[in-house]
DNA sequence: GCTCGTATTAGACCAGTCGTCTACAAGTCC
DNA sequence: GGACTTGTAGACGACTGGTCTAATACGAGC
């Protein structure tokens, strides 16, 4: 290691790569695995065709599906290495045998986890900041506040999977590593642009540099939500509401 | 704020109390433990009685601590799930049957390396705190700038495992969750207690609540940490440094 | 030197890990 | 109907996980 680099953020799914796992024992497991090449899940191409072709996809009805929403729940319950893939299959109703049939390792599937969860929040993103009918700061505000009403209803402990599995894998695997870090770009780049328009609309003091400032919010929001799950309440979430819309923002100046 | 409260920070370590690891199983392996009473270290006694006395305590040189060290450094790299016993005490230059000497379990090391990184961590901070002859802010500015500047040498993928073990374990055990919290505790105090003296001193204007005010800075800064872990590039800290000390604080007003 | 009691270690233990493999069911095309 | 592919099913294997018992190393007392 050593390095630090940074990929091109874009390209995340697909192969895995395996990356550096057990090459640190010193003294004796060494070699252990005899692959080389990497799998494929086999159903991904299968499944990329039959879209293209507008098949009716009887079969395949949500397994895939199954599987990741089990997977998300277990996660971030007790987090990645913590979850066997025994006991996500189970709660999703899902043999064994068809988990390699969708995904062609853990660490892949941790990478889908990831997106999926990137993705689901992102849109949720996207379909309130682009209700024009509202001001841009009262949008931004409502992000957060859904997002806090959610974590009340489901309790504090669970959401955010995405730090926790960034956390835990990012440091080891890089596939992993570049999905989480992609997901981050794109909200904080979303909030920059939401603040920026609130600026237009002078609504916030224009001293802030909008990239900054997202930077800022998107840090703090992420330590509410680490804090939230050690207090074990929303607190720190009311906590980060009150400080950005009542105290940062309005620097009317 | 709502609640937060402050359940005796205090007690954390000793009897581990074997929190709900498995309940939510909702299949076939239900009850998994057969102990109902909580094992004890052997050792943590033999300790207590041994520097009770002054005696020179030839034996145990450091074995505890040299455990301790290694499992920080790869908790640190691979998360608590994904460390290992054997690794651990590999590089430890310890061989596994000592480990149950010093520790009553995996989830009590667990707690031990919180306590370790928090006091040691806490220690640093008053430290730097207590250096009468700055000024409360500049002492404030310095304990962040010095863990950037560590962050800085010793790369940006380690430091930092409190959140770690936190999001990781502190859904499952209560002892290390128990730990985590009065950790943030009493690192918000101090933070807090800091921010009055600047207040005081006219450093830092007095519209801000100071308690408010340390919690969103512990906040942030987690939430920096998380971030540099996912860019693994120190800017995160960078930017902290900057909105805290040249856009937050000097609200002259 | 021998025994005894404690501090420490070696290695067995089994549950659980991820991943593989073969067998089978269902759908599609010739 | 038979040869494909796609997906389901779960037994199986090699291995590692944390844990614990049985044995050692070591120092004190006689």
């Amino acid at each position: 290691m050593g390095n630090v680099t940074a990929p091109a953020p874009g390209q995340t799914s697909g192969a895995s790569g395996q990356s550096a796992a057990g090459s640190t024992a010193t003294g004796s497991n060494g070699a252990s695995a005899k692959n080389g090449a990497a799998r494929q899940p086999k159903a991904a191409a299968a499944r990329a065709s039959r879209r293209r072709s507008g098949a009716p996809a009887v079969s395949e009805p949500d397994t895939r599906e199954r599987i990741l929403a089990a997977g998300a729940a277990l996660v971030g319950a007790k987090g990645f290495n913590g979850s066997g893939l025994s006991e996500i299959l189970e709660r999703a109703g899902v043999p064994k045998g068809s988990f390699y049939h969708y995904f062609g390792s853990k660490e892949d599937f941790g990478v889908a986890l990831i997106e999926r969860a990137r993705d689901e929040y992102l849109d949720s993103l996207r379909t309130h900041l682009s209700e024009r009918k509202r001001s841009p700061l009262s949008r931004l505000r409502s992000i957060f506040e859904d997002t806090r009403a959610e974590c009340d209803r489901n309790g504090p402990t669970v959401e955010c999977i995405i730090p926790k599995l960034a956390l835990e894998t990012a440091t080891l695997s890089d596939p992993v590593h570049a999905a989480v870090k992609c997901a981050y770009q794109q909200w904080s780049a979303l909030i920059a642009q939401v603040i920026r328009e609130a600026q237009a609309a002078g609504e916030v003091a224009r001293s802030h540099d909008p990239d900054h400032l997202a930077d800022v919010l998107v840090m703090l929001w992420e330590g509410a939500a680490v804090r939230m799950q050690i207090d074990r309440s929303i607190g720190p979430l009311d906590d980060f509401l009150a400080f950005v819309f009542d105290t940062l923002l309005p620097a009317r100046r």
